[in-house]
DNA sequence: TTATATACGATAAATTTTGTCGTATATATT
DNA sequence: AATATATACGACAAAATTTATCGTATATAA
């Protein structure tokens, strides 16, 4: 419970590593997969989907790869998440809230405030904060 | 991704509704499980768990039940949560620690103080908080 | 032209979560 | 004492989610 998925852990570390490396440097998905463990076709997808949020920028061809293009100081680690994953909440009833307990649950309120505490959480941090 | 289970779901909604009873009133696992539309053996096994830590005390045979025997203030939603579900992080590395990524990692000290940022919140609010 | 990279949908494997079943034991009630 | 109803608990099964693989298409530098 409470966990991140790989998918997002995989992001992170495919950005911390860009992070590092020479500005305007591009790295394939093979370059970083190698280097981290990380099943390589699995990062690629990821990469891509980052692509398409705007987080990074994707040349193709040899020579080509990704490289970060936003700042992320201005993204928070809870629109990251979301892009990523969707809605981010404790509960399903969240997101989905076709809930068949929502009458008579009677967590509802108090659920609610832990989970603005963790939004609140990871919508003061950036991204940069995490990749730097 | 950063949800709780419904493990967790169900104890919290059976706290909550043995909190909302008159003092000492014993209620069984049917009778929460019908009201709140829980499977019954389910909820009977998570309130047996929460028996041995403690949290409530099991009265047996008819006119049976459970109530609530622990000072819900004294007991942090993370220590809740950790008997529940085990260790709490972002990652399972922090209980783990077999991860095979683990030298070429680049993303464990910022996922830290996250995952930090995280059990302090569990660590600072009480299950009473959530129940009452 | 070729080699290497991204793009992306389909599908499969693995893991975790969620739920069920059967049997044993305790105990209030009749 | 017999019965009904509750907890106790291990084994197992179903469902959902996460994780990974595969195949094919497209872009482009050399």
């Amino acid at each position: 419970m409470l966990k991140i998925t790989r998918k997002v852990e995989y992001a992170l570390i495919a950005l911390r590593h860009m992070q590092h490396i020479p500005k305007g440097t591009v790295t394939s998905a093979k370059v970083i997969a190698k280097q981290y463990g990380i099943p390589q076709h699995l990062l690629a997808k990821i990469l891509q989907q980052m692509a398409k949020d705007n987080v990074v920028k994707a040349i193709q061809g040899p020579t080509g790869g990704y490289k970060i293009s936003a700042d992320l100081h201005q993204i928070s680690l809870k629109d990251f998440f979301e892009k990523l994953e969707g809605p981010l909440g404790l509960m399903d009833c969240y997101s989905n809230s076709d809930c068949m307990q929502m009458k008579s649950c009677n967590i509802l309120t108090p659920i609610q405030r832990i989970n603005q505490n963790m939004r609140d959480m990871f919508s003061n941090t950036s991204l940069q904060e995490i990749t730097q």
